[in-house]
DNA sequence: GATGAATGAGCTTTCATTCAT
DNA sequence: AATGAATGAAAGCTCATTCAT
């Protein structure tokens, strides 16, 4: 097969990933049906299949992407010639930007994948699938630490404080129960973060 | 009808939503059938029908259900005689006993509510359905901040990190990605919550 | 449940049974669809799965339900006060009967029970769900052998022969190929197996 | 087109004729699907149907494929300068060495010629597309006969009960529930099936 | 209150066949 | 000759809900 036709169907792929997710983000994965999808992609549903061999692994497949796309916008943060507390800050600034601009994409991780466990279990064992998501966190968390900026302390005590703050404020947004706009707790959590974390 | 006919209904209504928020806790809510919760409460299912209309009816009965369970323990933590600090450590022992004893409560709260919008669309808007348990949080902040001992800040940024906090540490006990047993952990988030919220 | 549901119940599977060995031994287990039986039987398709719960399973019950009506005639055979000779005359004018009146019995058997042989894989190993039929033929069998009328040799070398040639016979007739009825070939078939099996 | 060029076709035509025959017969018709065909030959499907415009096409070319290697098996026993009684041996041993050798064969005709009608119901009326293989068993029959060896009777009684025996044998052993091998059985049956047909 | 048979729309998945390249 | 993406009808099966008993 040439690589014309290859990134031609990998192109394909992509664009079914994207549109599969923001029907999952929106309407949740078993009420977003492979017609749905299909029709969303202007495709018909026997052709889906020549793509992704099961609705399942189109989930798998969808957040190893997001992981991808969330992984490297971190990686360009921990890229950065700047202090810990700025690299807080500006994951956060990042998390939230995404939130309001592509909001399927942390719909999909706070909705799909954490919360279908069954579909995730056979493939995405131990959080293997958003891999490179926590990666960058890592790098971030135990920089922080080496510089001395950061308390040395089980790295997922920190992670699950930083993931479970921004999830949860996405979420309470998305219920509308917050009083203002998530940019404007970005101070706050800030502050909150790195207050937690620092030595 | 008679009190204790209406007792005994009451008491067949616990039995079937704590017989199906297991089930949900365990399989999600759209791999839980309505002949599932029927078999394992010994019922038929037309019978279930005589307690709840619905099963969107009983996911929605059994969240009020699950927060005010939640809210109790909370209100008996707020009620005692301690410092703040010490009711922040409380509320994580709690919420880690729970997640321990009665895992199917935190399961519920975390796979079924907050990952099924449209299921508690109608009916739980604005999480009314989860007031009890946000009350208490409320009031074990507000005390600390009229004690003078937690920063005053918007309660959902407060609400955010707690919650979220303890939420994603269950879920990452979930996924078996955690090297020690949360208990472990309590010193560790203690002290990163009250650092956080601390003045 | 009482014995009057229960045995109402049991009707209804068997007319079950009876409608779906029709439309299999006609159109083929493949180009019978569920929808198909169960518009035969008048009943929509989601009940047709509270008496069977898969099709396979179906067509299992079926062959035992075929296998336990062939084995019935035959031992009324193999009970009656006559010669080798005459029985297995009988047998033949019987496999030929129901061959003409309930086809689908004998059709059954031969296109789908001989050749689906993944369908019956599991559950129907070794030939057990034919059983009561088998086991009238080998009465049959080890009889004249016992009185010193058949020849002994190896079961199956006998088994093979006699339901191979009659089957074999009923295919012929299926496919339109034999110049005469079924029944004129009675006395040949009758005279080839004895001449065959007999000391 | 030149010959080569037709030789050549003619030669991936057969090719795939075999490569479908081991599918099919392994299988079943139903089980065996185009996409199946095609990646063992290792070509693509839309190729497929320039040699063949249709799955039930295949099948029936396979099944004169068949009936002409059979047919030809026997018709070297035919021509041989031996015994009735020598032939009828010879043809069995054949039959088995098949069955044994190249099972795809036997089970093609059995399994899927003999069970799936509605494939071969237009096209292969009345047996025409194993004329060959049944032409060379009358040439058995009818030469014993006239050699006075064979008992004149309805050939295709002859024929049910020697083919139907030979293919209730290989389906026994498919089976397996034959105690012995089916070279074993060889004497048994050549006796019986002489004992049946002589005079 | 209690039962469970009955409904039927809707789901995921399959596959023979076509056709642009 | 050759490719394989595309089609779309149809399959087996599920399940919330109803209702006669």
């Amino acid at each position: 097969m040439s690589t014309k036709i290859k990134d031609k169907k990998l192109k394909r792929k992509e664009e079914i990933m994207q549109g599969a997710l923001e029907l999952f983000a929106t309407n949740g994965f078993y009420n977003t049906t492979i017609p749905d999808i299909a029709k969303a992609l202007k495709m018909s549903v026997g052709n889906m299949y020549n793509y992704f061999s099961s609705k399942d692994i189109l989930a798998k497949e969808i957040i190893s992407f997001v992981s991808k796309y969330l992984g490297n916008e971190l990686k360009n943060i921990n890229d950065m010639d700047i202090s810990t507390k700025e690299k807080t800050k500006k994951i956060i600034e990042v998390y939230f930007k995404i939130a309001s601009v592509k909001p399927e994409m942390i719909d999909y991780f706070l909705r799909i994948y954490l919360s279908n466990r069954e579909v995730f279990k056979n493939g995405c064992e131990g959080m293997i699938c958003v891999n490179e998501f926590i990666t960058e966190i890592m790098i971030y968390f135990e920089e922080g630490v080496a510089k001395g900026n950061l308390r040395d302390q089980d790295f997922f005590s920190a992670f699950g404080l930083f993931m479970g703050y921004l999830g949860g404020m996405v979420f309470l947004k998305g219920e509308n129960v917050l009083p203002k706009d998530l940019n404007d707790y970005i101070e706050d959590i800030s502050l909150n973060i790195y207050k937690a974390l620092s030595v």
